[in-house]
DNA sequence: CCCTAAGCGAGACGGTACGTCACGTCTTCCT
DNA sequence: AGGAAGACGTGACGTACCGTCTCGCTTAGGG
């Protein structure tokens, strides 16, 4: 028997409010900027009513990155030739990675998920963890196109492209042009490993 | 006319004191435990004398951590067989990324690397730049001995080695065993992707 | 034109639960731990429920004491020998005084009276303005008597025995023996103060 | 061996600061309206810095209270006719507490005590056991002066007294004649009850 | 039998205050 | 000078209350 809703309802408006204020101070000024006073204080809202929704700066971080790239679509293009569809989809990573926002935002979640273990199985499991599940999906549907050894070891691949993705993202800043050889170099390498 | 010292030396047991308490609240609670006041009580010592030494906590983990593994000898072998000798280094980071400290201190590090932008070079230079330094070297050497094809893009492989180990360090915690099971099938993906 | 009462009836059942919580938080830790919200929880109330009766806590923990007190008669005595009659009445008042409870009760009215000017008049007029005037016409009536004379101030005889008490139990916390030995020596001065 | 003074030593232009911000607030809207943080920013002061030197609202308004009154003197005289100086010293009292501002201050000072148990002892031991010793001790000095009965008990007539006086401040708002005229009427109860 | 009005529990909400912790600076004395 | 001690302004932390509000539900009239 359901309960039904009890209570009045928390209000969508002040959600979206907490996020884009959340997400306004990522961009300005990093996650260590980010307070749960000042993102209240800019999203016009209560503390505690920021208390109410996230325990902790963590997990609002996480959802607020999160909600930035909710419409975006990282799904692997499939036209056939899975080599040419991950340098599809890895330059458009780069590109992606090269606005000084985009980074922010990422480093960001990883600044969130290295300070607290509690966090870390969400935000990794959400974020880098899709990507890594989609590369990894499309590589096996290279297997099955017999473009892949059959005994190609898929996860450790997925590791190696996602990985230095996110290595180069957290080392160094680069120009789009230069993270994007860089990339293609590393998808040659792996593509090389584990082709027929 | 020698300028020499002036005044009272900085006295070196305060020095290691507070390396020591540094690490001893990283390894307990994380890098946000960590803070100027904590450590200064723990090491016995007045706040302003950790702050006339660094100045702000950034830093001063970096050196913490750089402190612990300052005996720790992270070359990579050199028996000839390259891979051989990649696989036996990788070994021994997946042992030493396996215990808890260790992991957690790494995280540290990646912490205050995302956390503030200004650290990050230092930070990353030093611990993960020199890994990534000796890897590439290695390779480079195998290059000579004829095992890695001329062309290989070295820098990407040592990219795809490095990040696929800092990656799996920041997303899950597993055994030992699988740690070093996902690393060899790293290598082997690496190494038929750069050999002759 | 009756305009009857229209919509649900305020249950009494709610009154008595909220005044009864009141006091219970009253016994337990005084004035200053009372709260609207507590209040609400304890009986097993909405907050709203509570400020639909009481504006305040001023007022809520007045009728709270005043109702805890409702049943007690505190009417003097008239047996015809007035100061027989207020030594018999102050004992009683030296007994209810001396336990922690009810000074505690007492007290917290003094509290809410001392703290919000607006909440004075209504307390003190309905609770120590209760003794004074009892005592009040209780004089009067000797001086009828002919035990008491005519031009003595009964009100300041008044304030000067109900003055006495309440500072005695503002200050300090004696034993009810103590205490009312204290009281028999006050009546003793006024009495030889007012009498013929 | 004296250990000496370490550490940068505690701002005496702050405490002042700190009090008097507390005796603004107090005689602009009463006890319930002063707050720590109000008072840390009315004296220009970090809230932490008035933590430092008192745990709670209560004693720092008590010392604000009796800062306030420590130039004042409230000594009885003695003129040598015991009645007569208790008639001056009354008077003035009646003259002092018949301002808004000073009875503000009175009222504070029992919402403390009444409030906080803790507080009471010294709050009511520091300001009207003072005028209650003062009293008590002009009394027995008219006893020695023959114009006091030797069996009289002082502390009981020193109780009516001190007792009226608080009870009328904290009960009614009257002028000053009024007060006064009440004052000379208790004198006389309590002097004739216990005069020669 | 629906309709309107009010009571009620639940809980969200904008505020203000709480008392603590951390930061980085400053002041004092001692070595 | 270095160093220990600790005050200080600043500001975040997470919690507690305040008094108001918005829900859905109940309990009474009145048409």
């Amino acid at each position: 028997m359901s309960k039904g809703r009890r209570g009045r309802p928390r209000s969508e408006a002040v959600h979206l409010a907490i996020l884009r204020a959340t997400l306004s101070l990522l961009l300005e000024s990093g996650y260590s900027a980010v307070s749960m006073d000042k993102v209240a204080a800019l999203a016009g809202v209560a503390t505690q009513t920021v208390y109410r929704r996230w325990p902790s700066k963590g997990p609002l971080v996480a959802e607020a990155v999160m909600h930035a790239y909710e419409q975006s679509d990282f799904t692997l293009p499939d036209t056939g030739d899975t080599f040419a569809d991950l340098r599809t989809w890895m330059r458009m990573l780069a590109e992606v990675g090269s606005t000084a926002e985009n980074a922010a935002l990422i480093r960001s979640l990883v600044a969130a998920a290295a300070e607290d273990l509690h966090d870390r199985d969400t935000l990794s499991a959400q974020l880098t963890g899709r990507f890594h599940d989609a590369v990894a999906e499309r590589l096996r549907s290279g297997v099955s196109a017999g473009q892949i050894r059959e005994d190609a070891a898929i996860n450790a691949a997925a590791d190696a492209l996602i990985g230095a993705t996110l290595y180069h993202l957290l080392s160094v800043t680069s120009s789009a042009q230069e993270t994007e050889e860089l990339y293609m170099a590393v998808i040659e390498v792996v593509a090389r490993g584990i082709s027929k």
